[in-house]
DNA sequence: GAGTTTGAAACT
DNA sequence: CAGTTTCAAACTC
């Protein structure tokens, strides 16, 4: 704005002393140029820099969140010299902030890859006409500095600048110096800069009510399930640091924000803080004692949160810990850095976007709410990736999704590290499917997944798992292949469903155990072969082939099964919307959102135990299932069909008694038919759904109650078919269901919400509509969000598109 | 842990 | 497609 003023003020002012003399000049010859473009200069400081800036710094932003977060790192270094460049020429600081600020940012990216690099590069960029450029420069520098090998550039590029920097550096001392004392105030001096000040302050507060908000719900976790490492090492930093940023960051950002126009960029402030600490620092040795403390705890803080989700904590004693000089900060900036790098790397993968996003989301505390969503669908979609993990396991591969579910919700949720567990399991699953590595790669592996997603998840299924996953954490190959392989999992889930299984594996490994005899474990009656794990150790198998040794007997075993049945290794299990897709109306019948693709056929045992697949699957009986006297507690194939299906089902239970078929076809829940038809029925609950919500119910609350066995028990039940044996003592169904509630309800309606209580909430909310299912048409809300949940699960689940589909959204709110 | 029951998978 | 056999999990004791 006001650039455009000075530049027509500038343009008159030529004007009148050109106009006499002008005409001379003019024919003359080339003077004119000269005055204009000595005019020009200051405009093009003052105006050019400002605009372009800040479309760049927000186009910058739009295309990648990664450099706003570094732009804030720059604008709080700017900010000192931003405050001598006011204090030469308001117009001109404008300028000179933006060029400043991206100088800063690529010294700042520099450092974090090249702690040894000096923070001269960074004002190289400087050059006021240019400032355009030289944030371009810096940006793309940003950019680099996500990726280890950006740092070669950013070399280089430094290289020609630092002969200038020197000039600016002595700049930032100076504001350095100022700011000591407080810098803000320096800076307010000009009118501008106050302005910014308060757009900055604003800002600030977002940013410190997002941070405690992050920093209240667990932050770290949510962050490190979504971005792995990176996002939530950033957004650590941006939690810890909001408050630390409140004072240092203020002045800095505030010519920042104006320069790039972006409110995103305070978010990238922290990460830019810390930086910044480190090259005033080196620049600037008399850097204010106060920003190194706020720096010290910044950069403690970040390290904290990355080592352990304890942020708070870890910052309050950091703080008190921060008198500690330099040597503690250069530490903090340099694990900082190492983590960018593994960060970076893990970005290129996938979670570039991820990161970023969750870097955004740091910045975005005031003004992009957008971003925030952004974040969140990142989440999903990071979850989406680690979802299409999940495919399946074991037997029950509705489970599969069921986790992938769990997944999402999870990420979402963030509080609650359970999620994290589900994702495990998918993730661990595609491990197995990628590598088929030995147990003990595939344990390491699966941990390092666990630590994309969350560390939590480690802690349910083995904490040993948890621990070498940290461990691995820090390796960025380890990540980078991780993400390679999530990619190649994906892609093998939609093409090769049966993938899946193999994946899911490595999950499983330690939690399903065959004891085959006869099948070699080449055949579906092996459970392990059957959910496409390989069998290991805890096997009691015999002549198993089943092991990454016959890698090519179990492939090609494999190929003969599907060629036969090409849903052989499908998921037995489907919820709602793949049943509908698949089977089509039976889904719908299905009150719990998932029936099992072929229905089972249970003579003796009642769909009352684990004999039948689908009370094994905690799902109800369905029309397709052709068992008689069923009392399937998760719903009964009678209660379970739907309006249209209700009249097969009537000349189904006319075989057993006409009677039913008369009370079926005039009611339809067919509750006269659940009783005449089960004597039992009686005693169980009326309505079909009622009976199954309620053992979900119970189990849920029973589940509750247990508390962390609950959770993960569910989660891993889905698991768990592999896991039969320690959980056989435990009621598998209601597990399953609860699965099923979870993740239907979270998804759909509040995945936060469900997230704080996932499954209680969830079982809670489903077990409550079911009381009475009714049919299809009338489905109560609950139902119609566990179907919509369902859908949106289920494609994630199931096929890449979706997920895809939910990635691309929050890629559009980009 | 051994034996029985059960139902899916495999086979004819 | 139906019937039978095989198989291993689930269950019982």
């Amino acid at each position: 704005m006001d650039t455009p003023e000075r530049k027509q003020i500038g343009n008159v002012i030529s004007n009148f002393e050109d106009s006499p003399v002008f005409s001379y000049i003019n024919s003359l010859s080339p003077i004119k140029p000269v005055k204009s473009t000595h005019i020009s200069q200051t405009i093009n400081s003052l105006s050019f820099s400002p605009v372009p800036s800040a479309f760049t710094s927000s186009y910058v932003i739009s295309q990648k969140q990664p450099r706003l977060l570094r732009r804030h790192c720059f604008s709080e270094l700017s900010k000192p010299e931003s405050s001598s460049d006011s204090g030469n020429e308001g117009n001109r600081s404008v300028g000179i902030l933006d060029s400043v600020d991206v100088s800063s940012c690529s010294a700042d990216t520099q450092e974090i890859f090249d702690p040894g690099s000096s923070i001269q590069e960074v004002t190289i960029d400087p050059p006021n006409e240019n400032s355009e450029l030289a944030i371009e420069l810096p940006r793309t520098m940003e950019y680099d500095c996500g990726s280890p090998v950006s740092d070669l550039t950013f070399h280089d590029i430094k290289i020609d600048p630092v002969a200038e920097v020197d000039v600016p550096s002595a700049s930032l001392a100076q504001f350095v110096q100022d700011i000591s004392v407080k810098s803000h105030h320096s800076f307010e001096t000009e009118v501008e800069l106050v302005g910014l000040c308060q757009l900055d302050q604003t800002k600030e507060e977002k940013g410190c009510d997002w941070e405690n908000l992050i920093s209240e719900a667990s932050n770290l976790l949510l962050f490190d399930s979504f971005t792995d490492v990176e996002a939530p090492k950033g957004q650590n930093q941006n939690a810890v640091d909001s408050e630390t940023r409140s004072f240092t960051s203020l002045p800095l950002n505030l010519p920042q924000d104006k320069i790039d126009d972006s409110p995103t960029t305070k978010p990238i402030d922290l990460i830019g803080s810390c930086e910044h600490h480190e090259v005033q620092e080196l620049s600037n040795q008399p850097t204010k004692a106060a920003e190194q403390k706020e720096s010290n705890h910044t950069h403690s803080s970040t390290f904290h949160g990355e080592q352990g989700d304890n942020d708070p904590k870890e910052e309050m004693d950091e703080k008190a810990r921060n008198s500690t000089p330099f040597s503690c900060e250069h530490h903090s900036m340099r694990r900082r850095c190492l983590v960018f790098e593994k960060a970076g790397a893990n970005k290129k993968s996938f979670e570039d976007g991820l990161s970023s996003s969750s870097s955004i989301s740091c910045q975005s505390d005031g003004k992009f709410t957008s971003d925030d969503k952004q974040l969140v669908t990142f989440k999903s979609g990071c979850g989406s990736s680690r979802s299409m993990l999940p495919g399946i396991g074991l037997h029950l591969n509705a489970l599969a999704a069921t986790t992938k579910d769990c997944r999402v919700v999870k990420h979402e949720a963030l509080a609650s590290g359970r999620q994290l567990i589900s994702v495990r399991s998918s993730i661990a699953s595609y491990h197995c499917l990628l590598s088929e590595e030995k147990s003990l790669a595939k344990k390491s592996t699966e941990a390092e997944m666990c630590n994309a997603d969350n560390e939590v998840l480690v802690m349910q299924d083995t904490s040993q798992s948890a621990f070498g996953v940290r461990e691995e954490f820090n390796q960025s190959s380890l990540k980078k292949k991780r993400h390679a392989n999530h990619l190649l999992t994906f892609l093998a889930e939609n093409l090769f469903p049966d993938v899946r299984r193999v994946e899911h594996d490595g999950e499983n490994e330690g939690c399903k155990r065959c004891n085959c005899k006869k099948s070699k474990c080449l055949k579906l009656y092996c459970e392990c072969f059957a959910a496409g794990i390989y069998c290991v150790e805890p096997c009691s198998c015999r002549e198993c082939f089943n092991k990454p040794v016959h890698e090519d007997t179990v492939l090609a075993t494999r190929k003969q099964i599907e060629s036969r049945n090409p849903l052989a290794f499908a998921p037995k299990v489907i919820r709602t919307s793949e049943s509908v897709a698949e089977i089509g109306e039976e889904s719908n019948e299905t009150p719990a959102s998932a029936r099992h693709k072929k229905g089972c056929n249970c003579k003796k045992s009642s769909c009352l135990k684990k004999y039948c697949e689908c009370y094994q699957g905690g799902v109800g009986c369905s029309i397709s299932c052709r068992c008689k006297g069923c009392k399937n507690a998760f719903g009964r194939k009678d209660e379970s069909t739907p309006i249209g299906v209700e009249e097969a089902e009537a000349e189904e239970e006319k075989t057993e008694s006409c009677e039913k078929k008369i009370a079926d076809e005039r009611l339809p829940n067919n509750e006269a038919q659940k009783e005449e038809e089960q004597d039992s029925d009686h005693v169980l609950p009326m309505t079909p759904s009622f009976q199954i919500r309620r053992p979900s119910v119970q189990l849920l609350f029973s589940s509750s109650g247990k508390l962390q066995e609950s959770p993960v028990l569910s989660i891993g039940s889905y698991a768990q078919p592999s896991k039969s044996q320690t959980l056989q003592s435990d009621f598998v169904p209601p597990l399953p269901k609860f699965k099923l509630h979870f993740q239907i309800s979270p998804e759909d309606e509040a995945p936060e919400v469900l997230k704080g209580n996932c499954l209680p909430v969830t079982g809670m909310k489903t077990a409550s509509p079911n009381s009475k299912r009714v049919r299809p048409p009338h489905n109560e809300l609950g139902f119609r969000k566990s179907r919509k949940l369902v859908l949106q699960s289920i494609p994630s689940s199931t096929s890449l598109t979706p997920r895809n589909g939910n990635n691309d959204v929050p890629i559009k709110f980009k």
